[in-house]
This record gives C-alpha cells, sequence and structure tokens, in this order.
DNA sequence: GACGTATATTCATAAAGGTGTATGTAGACG
DNA sequence: CGTCTACATACACCTTTATGAATATACGTC
C-alpha cells in the first residue's frame, strides 16, 4: 500500500506530473526540465529529488550534468500508472505544449549530444545581477 | 489537467483509496463503509463528499441511507485510473482484506436488499453511552 | 412533536506540502 | 586557489489537508 499511495502522492502535484510526462518522452537534465517548466532550479531540483526518493525516477551522471529518467525496472504500481498517464497525456493541452517545447529543444537528438553540443543554453534569468558585480 | 489533478488528488488518500476500490464491487452506504473500513462516521462521511465533490462517486437515495456507487459514465482519467487501480489491486493485503471483509457483509446479496433485510446492522461504537442515559 | 437512525457540516487544531531566498557542495577550468 | 556551472539542502513562510468533537439536517416512527 505504502509504494501505491506514494505513487500517487508523486503524480498529484502539477508539476511533478509534467516532468514525468516529458521523462516518458526523453531522459533530461535538471536545467532543461527548469527551462522547459519555466520553474525555479530550486523547484525543479526539489520535485526532481522527491520523485528520485519514492524511486519513480533514476539519475545517472553526464560530465557536469545530472540526468534524470524514468526507472528501467519501474515497480508494478509505477509501471502501470505511467501506462495510464501517457494514454491520458494526448487530451491535456498542457503535456501536448511540454511535448512540443520538448521536441523543439531536442530536435531528434539525444540530451547527451545536445548537452555536448553546448549545454544547456538556458536563457538565464540574469543569475549574476543579483550577485552585485557594480 | 485539473481534472486529471484532482483525480490523484483523489486518490492519494489510504481511506479514499480504500473506499474506491470496494466501490468497484458494489454500491454501498456510508455506515457499511464507515465499519469495513473501521473509520469514524465523519471521516466516512468527510471522504465520501470529497469524492462526490469531485465527481469520483454518484450517489442515490434508498430509504434513509445514502447509497455511494461510481460514476455510471466516468471522466476518462477516472475511467483509466479505476482501471489501473484494479489491476493493481490483487497485490495490495489491505484490499484484500477489505474486500474479504465485503464479500463476507453482502454475501451475494445486493446492498439495497441488504438493508431491507436488517438496516446496517454495525456493531455500534457505543454511541448511547455517551448520550447519559443511566 | 419527541425520538431514533443515517448522514452532513462546522469549528478548532495539528500535520503535511509547496515555494522563495539564501546557502552549500561538487566538479571543471584557468 | 579562485571562479564558474550544475545541482542540492536549509530555513522560513504560508496554504492545504486530515481529523476529532460537537452540532445540524433529513426522514421515518410512534
Amino acid at each position: 500500500m505504502e509504494n501505491l499511495l506514494s505513487v500517487y502522492k508523486c503524480l498529484c502535484d502539477e508539476t511533478r506530473l509534467r516532468i514525468l510526462q516529458l521523462l516518458q518522452h526523453s531522459p533530461l537534465c535538471v536545467c532543461h526540465i527548469q527551462h522547459l517548466l519555466d520553474i525555479s532550479q530550486v523547484n525543479a531540483s526539489r520535485h526532481l529529488g522527491y520523485l528520485r526518493k519514492h524511486d519513480m525516477v533514476e539519475t545517472s551522471r553526464f560530465q557536469n550534468w545530472t540526468i534524470y529518467s524514468l526507472p528501467q525496472t519501474p515497480s508494478e504500481a509505477l509501471h502501470c500508472n505511467l501506462a495510464c498517464l501517457q494514454d491520458l497525456a494526448g487530451t491535456e493541452k498542457a503535456f501536448v505544449d511540454d511535448r512540443k517545447r520538448l521536441q523543439k529543444l531536442l530536435k531528434e537528438k539525444d540530451v547527451r549530444s545536445l548537452l555536448n553540443e553546448g549545454g544547456c543554453q538556458i536563457p538565464s534569468p540574469q543569475p549574476s545581477e543579483t550577485k552585485g558585480n557594480a
């Protein structure tokens, strides 16, 4: 029961739901997710940490980046619900939009290839401004 | 998205999950659910109210009782997730136990027939004691 | 119309959950 | 070693959620 409940608890937050839906199409690094969903770095990291803690995603290292992906051997509850989510994803506009942005970003490429080409290339929201280099 | 999220929010509470799993086997009145799950009347009523508010269950009246059941025409999200839940229900001990108790209670009967025979017949947790009839 | 049964709502409270700001860590690079 | 990039954690704050106790409603019976 614990496992099943924790799956639903992961699914009942919009951000996590959108993350999982994206990961169904491709492994992604934190900064890409942050960018695709237009959320803060902290928020992306926290939700991903939450998902990992509950075995809903796995991580691997690639150079400087942490690549998040769906587990190779998901629990039955997770497997079943991800299939269900995929069935429903076509009818949810938010999901469709997210996927469009993802495809535009990846353009047939693997995440690792993309990262190799030029890092994340996220239009950083002026992160150095606040560090006061006047 | 709203609808899908609200489905998951209904599913991410253990009590509601157990209620829905029971309703997949038979419509039930509040007091039966209260009894089967061994929870307080308020709690049963509240969770059922929550589920109804989110269109996860329907109600009908039968004499003094309110019969809760799954919707005849569930949303796609609900339909899909209930199917998923049913797939998983066999592996969850709590669900199996709940179903056993349900079958013992109903014994091939319809809820309405059962209610007609003798009401809920719940071993009331001394509700009259507190009303001070010494 | 008092009472009993079945169910719902209100109130108060405690716990959990989500988010921003700030800070920490870990590796790469010069 | 200082700095940059990518990511994670700590703290504080606020909102939401779950629950018990008490109370209310609705209906039937005598």
